[in-house]
DNA sequence: TCAGTGATTAGG
DNA sequence: CTAATCACTGAG
């Protein structure tokens, strides 16, 4: 097990994201012990002609991190209950991230954070420095599937049907 | 199918 | 300040 570097994560969204399912999300638990678990689903957001990206309304406080260097968590809460994690990937001023659908066990990406206690504290964390936080591969291969993201009918035909959403 | 729930955002 | 929006979930 090793953890992801900054390089992993430094390249554009569309070559991370289909690289993230199978990997294994290691965390702080709220008991205090780590908790491992594989990832199984997750969407990629790119940039800011990507009309489903956050980050096409421009740069605002809440968007802020996802313009930074990939490896950085970029947090936010939907709906007034759930809090979405997503992975920022890409160079510097290129905003792009990854939504977390789901990991082993914990089907659904409202799901997982409230599983896992991952709420706003965790806006900004650095995977590649953090203590309680990051990735690691496993070593093993899988095949991911792909298909359409999910939950962006305000985005249009176009962007609705890019194929973003990748999964064991 | 549909309500719950509140941060975030644009606009006055 | 106001009001609209929303990368979701669980109940019926």
């Amino acid at each position: 097990m090793e953890r992801l570097t900054r390089d992993f994560y430094t390249r554009d969204v569309l070559d991370v994201a289909p690289e993230l399912p199978g990997k294994s999300l290691v965390i702080k638990l709220m008991d205090g012990s780590y908790g491992s678990f594989r990832v199984t689903e997750v969407e990629a957001y790119r940039g800011e002609e990507d009309k489903a990206c956050h980050a096409s309304k421009g740069r605002t406080a809440r968007t802020e991190i996802m313009f930074h260097q990939g490896g950085r968590l970029y947090i936010y809460l939907i709906y007034g209950m759930y809090w979405m994690l997503n992975i920022v990937t890409g160079e510097k001023d290129d905003p792009q991230a990854v939504l977390i659908r789901g990991i082993e066990n914990y089907p659904g990406p409202g799901i997982l954070t409230k599983s896992l206690g991952i709420d706003k504290s965790f806006y900004g964390e650095d995977l590649v420095m953090s203590g309680r936080i990051w990735l690691e591969d496993t070593g093993s291969v899988h095949t991911v599937k792909s298909g359409p993201r999910i939950g962006i009918d305000y985005a249009g035909e176009y962007w609705k049907s890019r194929p973003w959403r990748y999964y064991l």
